[in-house]
DNA sequence: GATAAAAAGTGATCTTTTGCAGCTTTTAAA
DNA sequence: TTTAAAAGCTGCAAAAGATCACTTTTTATC
């Protein structure tokens, strides 16, 4: 099913993707031509927050949680990045470290673009500051949404949003007709929702016992999006 | 009294102001051809969400909030934005409607640039879309920042930073050697912290009789800024 | 496939936060 | 200065969420 209408999904894309997407050959040439590719294991961290931010990194093939870590240990995962996503470029745009922590989902192929070529990049392009502006701004309109949600939102609806989400992040490495596995530990599940790893686990047992959702080993499989949009707060209105 | 390595006060200011600051002067004089300036009462909409974006704002004096509404009708602000800050960009780069509204919190004089110019303005110039690349990323940071102060830090904790960083934004309206009153209503404050006006009372009044702050009426004065630190959890570690 | 380690699920309890009701103080307007 | 309305404060009860201990299931490795 179609979430048009029913759920705002544009609210929670960053869709850092349309960066790169047809880019002018040359200019493309040019930020390649340094790229680091790099085959990541599933669980390993790509750069930490607080680092000097040396380039950006392109994901050609998995997916990549971004994340801080509070004084107590805590982490909060502030964004998944999927196939074709950009990450680390804020840190490079801002002169600043990297503001966050990323570290991969699954196994993931990865290109490293070092700091200078990315910079000379935009320099040389015309449409290079034009898009990140777009994404950068779209990004701004995600992020205080999120804000507005973690403030004001319970747990259950949190987490209803978190997997209405994350079905369509699991959506495009899935082939058309097959069903949508949501492959995710409980414990990032808990850390992108804001809640501890028991919680998710007795709303999760909840929601399939409402008929909501089905559990293969740590996989879910969401058999009622309508309802969990109605969950999500997002049901009636909007 | 500096918050230098004591808090880090960068962590939660956008810093927009450097966008306009010492633009070479054709530039400046481009954008500001049609500018329009006004002044606002207290509690006036500036722009609403979701409205269509005509322009973006010059906060020339007054500090505004920026804030979403959620469907049960209660307010998150996301900002509070200080005199020489711009507003209303992001929608306009974006090329979506407002992500958030703003309202002053005071009385204000602000002046309105049109979308067209201030589209052609980071056309024509070569600081503009390189300023505004930065402050987009570092405004980047600062949401994240607040998306997991908000997920993992208690009510009480949010209040101390919130007082902390409303001071110096009120800090900037004072004359030196004078005393820095906080000036806003505890509705306000609540939904700055995302919590109810009663739990707002209660910490201030724990607040008054720890010796951490002083009030006026609705003013607050904070006395002992370092305790109001340890409180926020940024005191002991960063 | 066996097995150890890790992750997930459940129950009980404790803490934090919320929301209501009623009261007091402040503010603004007559 | 008076007065009405708004804003702020406090106590209490209920709800939501966090934490701990323990069991069960799953995953990964030999």
């Amino acid at each position: 099913m179609s979430l048009a209408g029913l759920f705002p999904i544009d609210k929670w894309n960053f869709k850092s993707q349309s960066i790169l997407n047809n880019l002018p050959e040359d200019e493309y040439g040019y930020l390649c031509a340094n790229m680091l590719e790099q085959k990541y294991n599933k669980g390993e961290v790509i750069f930490r927050e607080g680092a000097v931010a040396s380039g950006i990194f392109f994901i050609k093939k998995g997916k990549v949680k971004k994340y801080q870590v509070d004084q107590t240990g805590r982490e909060q995962i502030i964004y998944v990045a999927n196939t074709g996503e950009l990450i680390g470029y804020h840190a490079i745009l801002a002169d600043e470290r990297y503001p966050d922590s990323a570290a991969t989902l699954e196994e993931c192929v990865i290109a490293f673009i070092p700091k200078e070529d990315f910079l000379s990049a935009i320099e040389k392009s015309t449409v290079l500051p034009r898009r990140l502006l777009k994404t950068l701004s779209h990004e701004f309109a995600v992020l205080i949404n999120s804000i507005s949600v973690v403030a004001q939102r319970s747990v259950k609806e949190r987490l209803a949003i978190t997997l209405i989400v994350l079905r369509e992040k699991f959506k495009e490495g899935t082939a058309a007709g097959e069903e949508i596995m949501i492959n995710v530990s409980r414990n990032d599940l808990a850390n992108m929702v804001g809640t501890g790893d028991e919680n998710i686990a007795r709303f999760l047992t909840e929601f399939k016992l409402a008929g909501i959702l089905r559990t293969q080993g740590r996989k879910i499989c969401i058999t009622d999006v309508k309802k969990l949009i109605e969950i999500s707060g997002y049901g009636t209105s909007e």
